[in-house]
DNA sequence: GTCTAATTGTTAGCAATACATACAATATCG
DNA sequence: CGATATTGTATGTATTGCTAACAATTAGAC
């Protein structure tokens, strides 16, 4: 009943309006963190009722994308290292959504396919994308998400 | 002597080049994502040293500024909930770093404020946030900053 | 003023990263 | 063949984010 999590109201300690000071709001890594843990949490909102987080969602994208796909490749694009690419794999093969399959061709390499359940959970997983990203859109133009990805591109490639 | 992280070459599974299909990149909040983990990669790299995290020294920045502020307000304008909030505050506490004072007006809160080892490392910590953010910065123009920015700021306020 | 409701801090517990380290199996190359 | 690198794996730790419950305090309704 107790609506938790941001409701809290704030009590002003002061008189400061965050603009004054060698603002912590001049820094941009301040504002990229925020926007994402924004755009996290709203994520993680939409996906409550399928129960997968952004980190499963994009395995499971990756893995319809590049069927047979190796781990270590897919922890290069998400930009993971292997041990925790390691504990989302077997999280999502726990729930039957893909399977590991020894690479013929390398025998180090496991091969990453996804099961029927992870076929039809990234269907529905689209689906809530779809939404997830109006959300995010709807603050700007056409012109304006082209222009954001392309600068947001220069920071992680 | 092994370097673990992103050292592992990939092994180009098939012949998909990332620009195919309904892909995955063009997803904004996939970008704002990776730009975050490279962000928060590289503040982790900078801050190694003074064993701090970015939550930590925003927490750190914004008791500064803001001497007596309670929890909740601290949590409000960090987007965290209370009980995240606690953990930081308990650790920072832990080290000295800035102490809890009952507010005399609302004998609920708690009063932060930063004890002289806090302020020493607070010090430190943004001559550290200036070489991070000459990181971030070296792949923009000024304009593209401030556009930046500005554009993040819409998905977060 | 009193009683109820809301706020604040606190504690405990759980899930999910993120990372380091060490190990085994396999592949590659001199 | 033998040294080295790659890949997956297992373990352990730290941080974050959340829920739920509880006590103390305050604010509001009446």
């Amino acid at each position: 009943m107790i609506k938790d999590k941001f409701a809290d109201a704030i009590a002003p300690v002061g008189h400061t309006d965050d603009d004054d000071v060698g603002a912590i709001n001049e820094i941009l890594g301040f504002h990229i963190r925020l926007a994402h843990g924004a755009c996290l949490r709203h994520f993680t909102e939409t996906f409550t009722d399928l129960d997968l987080t952004q980190k499963q969602v994009s395995v499971l994208w990756l893995v319809d994308d590049h069927p047979g796909i190796a781990q270590t490749d897919l922890a290069q694009r998400l930009r993971m290292d292997r041990a925790t690419t390691m504990a989302i794999i077997n999280r999502l093969q726990a729930k039957h959504f893909l399977r590991r399959d020894r690479s013929p061709k390398d025998g180090r390499k496991q091969a990453l396919f996804l099961e029927p359940d992870g076929i039809e959970m990234l269907a529905r997983a689209k689906q809530a994308i779809g939404e997830h990203e109006a959300w995010v859109k709807s603050r700007f133009s056409d012109k304006e998400v082209r222009q954001l990805i392309e600068l947001l591109s220069r920071i992680h490639e």
